[in-house]
DNA sequence: GAGCAGGTGTCCCATTCGAGACAGGAAGCG
DNA sequence: CGCTTCCTGTCTCGAATGGGACACCTGCTC
């Protein structure tokens, strides 16, 4: 109950170097990847048990405490791979195409819309979206800056103070702040079911994201 | 290639009844049978591979000949669970509510979707054809009688020539026939997208099928 | 025909898994 | 508090599975 998540918890106990008996081990995962999700949707997250999980997943609650310290252990693991898979698709981009990864962004979110939805939903857990607003967070820090420049390219109040933007860029604060907002547009998004494509929610948001940080060069 | 189907093969070698080591028994059939339909959406059932099978359902080769002799078993195995389903869904009617025999079978079709579209459809095989229209017949002959009376209730004809309508009915030539006409109204239906609902469709068939009894009672 | 590629069906052994039992903790209730 | 109930996390042992090898077959190409 009070476990609360720990943040990035060794995934896993041994090195996970074995090549022998790897496709049982895969099923497994895949099977109570799926079956959380599933509860997820129906129950929320918290009120779910480990054996309600491994009943409808259809493996032995021994199997699951072999591959899995907790539940949380598990959707650790899931938000940990969406997050590895959302920064190869971005990754792959070079530094070049910066509206491109708000593109790509809204495109994995799309992929992964099942996911998204029952951990940012109402059913989810506060954790996600605090640790989905870090990640995304990060992604503007390390990635954003060119969305700085997407349009509205460093317009008066930028030349006017550059010091006063870098510091509020690099104090997490607008970073953040930033990611919260993607984090709504993400979750309205999936809620009113996908009402725009995902290149028109990249502009739609990377517009708003640029007034923010725009408005903010200038304390 | 040229198995060709046998007609009923033991479905499995042992007595099969162990209590321990069930649930992972039934996982892997699951596994089997959520991958073969798959495949026979994707690539037609003579097409499929054993081996595509397995690995789509991450399953051994080897755990799917302890479970089965080959695909056809397997697609025995599932058609054989959906016929005792559907058996089941119509048996608990009792002898009463004739009509309602085939609004329970348009329910149970829409149920099993996606099996009977896989099965049916172009992708499937002449075999489920011929083994949908011959189950179809039996249980039209055990249950169906009574649709000859939901209405057209034994007009003038069928007064004339009782005898010849009996024999008509049990020499299996009429059933068969409309069994066939009923697997055209499924596969026609599913491939519509289901536009009438099951209670619809069991009125219209129900009249088409009595329209016939009625003009063979008159032979 | 020979060679080759790919599918089939069977086998063995190490590994993972399922069933069930166990102690311990949480929470609810009298 | 005592009692019950449910869930957690761990353990053991027998059982099913995975990996990989094997011989056999079929169809294709040279």
């Amino acid at each position: 109950m009070s476990r609360q998540m720990s943040q990035t918890s060794q995934i896993n106990q041994t090195n996970q170097t074995n090549q022998t008996g790897n496709l049982r081990v895969k099923r497994t995962q895949k099977l109570l990847r799926e079956a959380l999700i599933e509860l997820i949707e129906e129950r929320g997250f918290e009120a779910l048990t480990v054996g309600e999980l491994t009943e409808r997943a259809m493996v032995s609650r021994a199997a699951f405490y072999r591959n899995y310290q907790d539940k949380y252990a598990l959707v650790e693991q899931i938000f940990a791979e969406a997050m590895s898979a959302l920064m190869n698709a971005v990754g792959d981009l070079g530094q070049e195409h910066p509206a491109e990864v708000w593109v790509r962004f809204f495109e994995h979110i799309a992929e992964y819309e099942r996911l998204y939805r029952a951990l940012l939903g109402s059913k989810g857990s506060p954790w996600f979206v605090r640790t989905m607003r870090a990640s995304l967070a990060e992604l503007i820090l390390e990635r954003g800056h060119p969305l700085h420049s997407t349009n509205a390219t460093h317009a008066t109040h930028a030349a006017r103070a550059p010091h006063a933007s870098i510091h509020a860029f690099s104090d997490g604060f607008v970073p953040g702040f930033v990611a919260a907002m993607f984090v709504e547009a993400i979750t309205w998004w999936l809620e009113q079911g996908r009402p725009y494509s995902p290149r028109e929610m990249a502009t739609r948001s990377s517009r708003l994201a640029a007034a923010i940080f725009k408005e903010a060069s200038a304390w």
